[in-house]
RNA sequence: CGCGGGGUAGAGCAGUCCGGAAGCUCGUUGGGCUCAUAACCCAAAGGUCGCGUGGUUCAAAUCCCGCCCCCGCAA
């Protein structure tokens, strides 16, 4: 089928790449304007567009899809759309373009987990079990009709940018396989209940501020829910900002200190334990502003933290 | 020209303001203690102090000039 591609980060490009070496044929990539970005404001191109780019397949960028894009994709004229985490609400006139409609990938079990984080959202909520749709595309979030679901159990220390990475795998393969069952078996997407509907929201930087009373396990699905974007963090009394990486859960027995403090391990090795409102948890990887993210030890042995001190823990 | 921090031994840091013998906590190697150890004791190795083979000075990690690299915030 001739396909128009709409997608924007990382996990976009997963897709994308699977469709150009199918038997599919790409008439053309819809993605995000560059953006300014980083230190410097440097215009940075979407990582779809990069990849795109690199393939030589035609590359259109729109502020505002539904406004500027319809006559492009009418001159394109695809049997088939194809979006994947692209970010922008699509119209019901784009919708109506392609005779196959506009299909999406879809990174949770829907009805469960709609929205813009459902990958960290599914790891911060301590989900054992995720996996991907594959859906119409319509005018409500997420909404859409379903043709196949395909599961996949989340990993007790996995990140969000890993698993992230494996969902992207995974509904790859599954929008190849589901383009072939409707092209060839006619296969009919079901409807959502969208009464157990869930809606996940953008994660901010509020959202991963650790807060020390909560439980041991749910700070860590915290953390690597939170990683490797926007990072979950904490601070010191003196107001040090610190971001947490990695951590580990140990099984040490709570001590009699108020939560959010850096306790002494049983064993005489060094790290960072924190005692939380229920349990305590090794810090295995943190990052001070301006350094290079550091493991436990080092950041003890550099005097950067010590035993007995506090984070800031109410908020 | 968005704001800011940093580059000193394998790791994390101090020393830089007020130039004058390269230090700290670990790690590594060897030895000792021990039933044993990641614990403890003793010893050793390991650094052109980011680069210029730049400038000032009797003397530069430290002051001045230029360049490279890393990172936090903000967006």
């Amino acid at each position: 089928m001739r396909i128009v591609f709409l997608g924007t980060p990382e996990f976009g490009v997963t897709v994308l790449k699977a469709l150009l070496e199918s038997r599919h044929e790409i008439i053309g990539v819809i993605t995000r304007p560059d953006a300014p970005s980083g230190r410097g404001k440097q215009l940075v191109a979407p990582p779809v567009k990069q990849f795109a780019k690199e393939q030589k397949l035609k590359v259109f960028q729109f502020e505002k899809l539904s406004r500027d894009g319809v006559e492009t994709i009418q001159k394109l004229n695809p049997d088939l759309m194809v979006t994947a985490s692209f970010g922008q609400i699509i119209s019901k006139e784009i919708l109506d373009i392609p005779p196959y409609g506009i299909l999406n990938v879809h990174a949770s079990i829907l009805p469960k987990f709609r929205g813009a984080s459902p990958i960290q959202t599914a790891i911060m909520k301590g989900e054992t079990v995720t996996g991907v749709t594959i859906m119409k595309t319509e005018l409500g979030l997420d909404t859409g009709d379903i043709y196949s679901i395909k599961t996949t159990p989340i990993n007790p220390y996995e990140t969000a940018g890993e698993l992230s990475k494996r969902l992207a795998d995974i509904g790859a393969k599954l929008l190849l396989e589901t383009i072939d069952e409707i092209e060839y078996k006619g296969l009919q997407p079901q409807p959502q209940s969208h009464v157990q509907a869930t809606i996940t929201k953008k994660i901010t930087k509020e959202d991963v501020r650790i807060r020390w009373v909560k439980s041991d396990n749910e700070i860590k699905n915290l953390i690597y829910g939170a990683n490797p974007s926007p990072i979950a963090y904490t601070e010191t009394e003196d107001g040090t900002l610190i971001k947490i990486y990695e951590a580990k859960l140990t099984n040490l027995p709570n001590t009699q200190e108020p939560e959010g403090t850096i306790v002494a391990p049983t064993s005489n090795k060094k790290g960072v334990f924190v005692q939380c409102g229920q349990g305590v948890l090794q810090l295995t990887k943190l990052q001070f502003a301006g350094g290079k993210e550091m493991d436990g030890a080092s950041a003890i042995n550099g005097n950067k933290l010590k035993l007995g001190q506090k984070f800031v823990s109410a908020y």
